[in-house]
DNA sequence: GTCGATGCAAAAAATTTGCAAGTAA
DNA sequence: TTACTTGCAAATTTTTTGCATCGAC
């Protein structure tokens, strides 16, 4: 398989993922480095269909098939956080714990934008957090991760409400 | 089409939600109705596939495809909500503001159980309505409705872990 | 009677699987 | 070397669309 790499040219295992996926019985491999760097370097939450463009255009060797399963690996090893927004396609992002910003959705019902926003996280994290407590303790339930959206119109489509 | 319906015998029009379809300008047809009453009378989420089966198997000219287009103008009135659990499949439950109860989820990321629970509202309510108010000032949003889910291991799949 | 709603079949979109070949350790 | 990974193509699964017919109002 073709080997391109970050600025050395050689393929980095400078990734601090490179112990995680160790520690899983997983092997570090290229097509896992690089759809790690693509999300850890945009932030942002994209379809698969996205991901794999963006890395296919610079690394034409990686094939569609592998982003789907290395996704699958790296949400099961907690590394990525898999986010539906109800239009039928997943969405992969970094998890807050492997350093994304904790974030939750604004998604806009009429034209399925999203809005990312972070305000508010310290009054929501109180609360959040009994709240992880106890439903832990009621239902036996080990919480690892939550999703907080709103659903409504954005600025935008609420223009263009007829009604 | 065929049209057996409720205990009269003949095609209801009893539903709250007649008014609701035709102030839309919807027409009051056997499959919306039907569909209606499944998820109020079970009060529970359904992937479509399930949906079609139960009321199929009442009423064997209703179709699939006219499961898909009636969930989605009854999601679109507000009727219905949409949630995804990310297994690619989306599910759907009358929405608090029709008179289903307002809960919030629990998702097992080991075997694809979800729990319902409406405990703690109380608490939850105030904070997430200063956050509703809060977000929809600051992006100009029109937030119709939110979705809380927490996601880990039920106590079934935490003992299986062997971790 | 009119125009929206439906059913069926076909198409499209998203995701998964089988398998031979490649490669990290 | 050995077992995990990958790419490709084919298969599945979920959802949408075209179109002639049916039915609510």
């Amino acid at each position: 398989m073709e080997r391109k790499v970050s600025s050395s040219g050689r393929c980095s295992r400078s990734g601090w993922w490179h112990g995680r996926l160790r520690n899983c019985g997983y092997r570090l491999t290229f097509p896992r480095q690089a759809i790690m760097e693509f999300l850890q370097r945009t932030g942002g939450h994209f379809p698969v269909e996205e991901i794999y463009r963006n890395i296919h255009k610079t690394f034409p060797s990686i094939g569609l098939t592998t982003v789907y399963r290395t996704l699958e690996v790296l949400v099961e090893m907690g590394l990525v956080s898999r986010l539906d927004f109800g239009d039928g396609k997943s969405r992969y992002e970094l998890s807050s714990s492997s350093g994304g910003k904790h974030h939750h959705h604004l998604c806009c019902t009429g034209c399925g934008r999203i809005i990312d926003y972070q305000e508010f996280l310290e009054e929501e994290k109180k609360v959040i957090k009994s709240i992880e407590e106890a439903l832990s303790r009621k239902h036996n339930f080990q919480i690892n991760e939550h999703q907080i959206q709103f659903l409504g119109l954005c600025h935008d489509c609420r223009g263009k409400e007829v009604k």
